[in-house]
DNA sequence: TCTGGGGTCCTTAATCTA
DNA sequence: TCTGTAGATTAAGGACCC
C-alpha cells in the first residue's frame, strides 16, 4: 500500500484450534470428548506438542513435559505425533483460505495471517469475512479455527486468542486502546520468561501500566530495541504488511538420545541420517546454503552451537557431514555424552540449484555410489564447471577462533 | 517439572577491512 | 608505514514462537 493510500486495512489471522490434537480427534471418533495429548509418549524424553480442550481442563499445556502431563492425567489418550498427516491437512487450510485473499503469510503448519483489506464488496464487512473464513475451514477440513481481525498484525493475533476454541474477534482501530488496556503484559508478541520477570521487578503487569512507564526507564532496565517494541505494541501499533512469499532462511534436524550418548561412531551414523535429511529438503526446495552449523546439547541441557561458513553454497549430505564431523571434532567443544545433536544449513545467497545439480544430488540422496563415481570421473575429464556437486569443497574462508 | 523439534530474530564479541 | 577507529561481517548464544 502507498504512502498516500488511506483505505482500512483489514489484517486476519486464523489459528486452528489445538491442531494436531483436534486432526486425531477428527480421524478418531473415539478420541471426541477425551483428553488428547500428542507428543511424547509417557516415560519418554520429550514434550507435549499440543492437547486437546478435554486435556487442557486437567492444566495440560503445550510445550509441557510429557511426565508433567502424564501426572496431572493419566487417563489421557497419548499419542505420538504424525507430521506427515498435519502437513498433508495444513496444505488443504492454505489452499482454502487462498480462496478469500491470495495475500496468505502462513506462520506455521496450523496459522496464517491474512490481507482482507478491499474484500467488502465481495464477502461484506470484516466479521462476514471471518465468518466466510471458519465456515470454509469447517467444511472443507472439519476442523474449528480461532479468526482475529485488526488493523493490523499485532491486533489481528491478539484478536484471534482473545476467544478460542472456534472464536471470532474483530477489533476496529477505535476499539484497541480499551482492548489492549487491562491485558497482561505476557500477551505481548516477543515476550517470554526472562523479559516478564524484569517487569515484574518494575511492577509492570498490563499493558496499561507499561503505557504510563517512561520509555527512557523501559530503556534502562530492557534495551532500546526491545522497550520500544513493547511500547509500540502497548498503543497497538504493529505491522500491516502480509509477505505470503517470504523464504525460509534455514533448514535444520536434530534429535534428542533416549539416554546419552558418547560413542563417536555411533553419533556420525545419527548425524549422516540427518544430514541427509536436511539435504534431501534442502533439494525438494532448490535450495543450496553456505553456512553449516552443528547444535549438540549435554546433561544439564548445556548447549552450544558451531558454524562455519564454506566457499561454496551446497545440498550435499556428504559435505554436510563432513563439515558438521569436522566442527564436532574440531576441539572447540566440551567432552562427554550427548543429550542431543543437530545439523542445519542457511545462508542461500540468491543461487538457485540447477538441473543437473539436482540430478547429482538425488544419487547421493540415494547412495549410489556408481553413479556418483560415473559424475566425478566425469566433472575431472571435463575439468570443473556443472558438475560440482560432491567435490570436496574448498577450505573455509575463516579459521575458527 | 525437567525440559522436542524446527524455526526467527536480537545481542554481543571478535575479527576483518577501509 | 603505523596507528586508531568505525563499520561490516561472522560466530555464538539466548529469547522467543508454534
Amino acid at each position: 500500500m502507498s504512502a498516500c493510500d488511506h483505505r482500512p486495512r483489514w489484517i486476519g489471522h486464523a489459528d486452528v484450534d489445538a491442531f494436531y490434537a483436534s486432526v486425531e480427534q477428527r480421524d478418531n471418533p473415539a478420541y471426541r470428548g477425551r483428553p488428547v495429548v500428542v507428543g511424547a509418549m509417557p516415560g519418554q524424553r520429550g514434550v507435549v506438542a499440543a492437547a486437546s480442550y478435554e486435556a487442557r481442563a486437567f492444566g495440560i499445556r503445550s510445550a509441557m513435559p510429557v511426565a508433567e502431563a502424564y501426572r496431572r492425567c493419566p487417563d489421557a489418550v497419548y499419542i505420538r505425533p504424525d507430521m506427515h498427516k498435519y502437513r498433508q491437512v495444513s496444505r488443504q487450510i492454505f489452499a482454502i483460505l487462498g480462496t478469500v485473499t491470495p495475500l496468505v503469510e502462513p506462520v506455521s503448519v496450523d496459522e496464517a495471517y491474512l490481507d482482507l483489506s478491499g474484500l467488502e464488496r465481495l464477502l461484506g464487512p470484516p466479521d462476514s469475512v471471518g465468518r466466510a473464513i471458519k465456515q470454509r475451514v469447517l467444511d472443507g477440513v472439519g476442523l474449528t479455527v480461532s479468526v482475529g481481525i485488526g488493523p493490523n498484525r499485532l491486533i489481528a493475533k491478539l484478536g484471534s486468542e482473545h476467544r478460542k476454541p472456534d472464536g471470532l474477534t474483530v477489533l476496529a482501530a477505535n476499539d484497541i486502546a480499551d482492548f489492549l488496556a487491562p491485558l497482561p503484559v505476557t500477551k505481548l508478541r516477543g515476550l517470554g520468561r526472562q523479559t516478564e520477570k524484569v517487569f515484574a521487578r518494575l511492577g509492570i503487569e498490563t499493558v496499561q501500566q507499561l503505557r504510563t512507564i517512561p520509555p527512557r526507564y523501559l530503556e534502562e532496565h530492557i534495551g532500546r530495541h526491545a522497550a520500544a517494541k513493547f511500547v509500540a505494541q502497548a498503543h497497538g501499533i504493529g505491522a500491516d504488511r502480509i509477505r505470503p512469499d517470504r523464504q525460509r532462511k534455514s533448514i535444520s534436524k536434530e534429535t534428542t538420545f533416549a539416554a546419552d550418548l558418547a560413542e563417536p561412531a555411533t553419533l556420525r551414523d545419527v548425524l549422516r541420517r540427518l544430514a541427509a535429511d536436511v539435504a534431501a529438503t534442502a533439494r525438494r526446495e532448490g535450495l543450496s546454503g553456505s553456512v553449516v552449523t552443528l547444535k549438540v546439547r549435554y546433561r544439564g541441557f548445556e548447549t552450544h552451537t558451531r558454524q562455519r561458513q564454506l566457499a561454496a553454497p551446497t545440498h550435499d549430505e556428504r559435505v554436510l557431514l563432513r563439515e558438521a564431523w569436522s566442527l564436532f571434532t574440531g576441539g572447540r567443544l566440551p567432552d562427554g555424552p550427548l543429550r542431543l545433536i543437530g545439523i542445519g544449513i542457511s545462508g542461500w545467497g540468491t543461487q538457485r540449484v540447477s538441473q543437473a545439480d539436482l540430478f547429482r544430488s538425488d544419487c547421493a540422496a540415494q547412495q549410489d555410489e556408481r553413479v556418483l563415481q560415473t559424475l566425478d570421473d566425469a566433472a575431472d575429464r571435463f575439468g570443473q564447471g556443472a558438475l560440482q556437486l560432491g567435490m570436496p569443497s574448498r577450505p573455509t574462508r575463516r579459521e575458527p577462533r
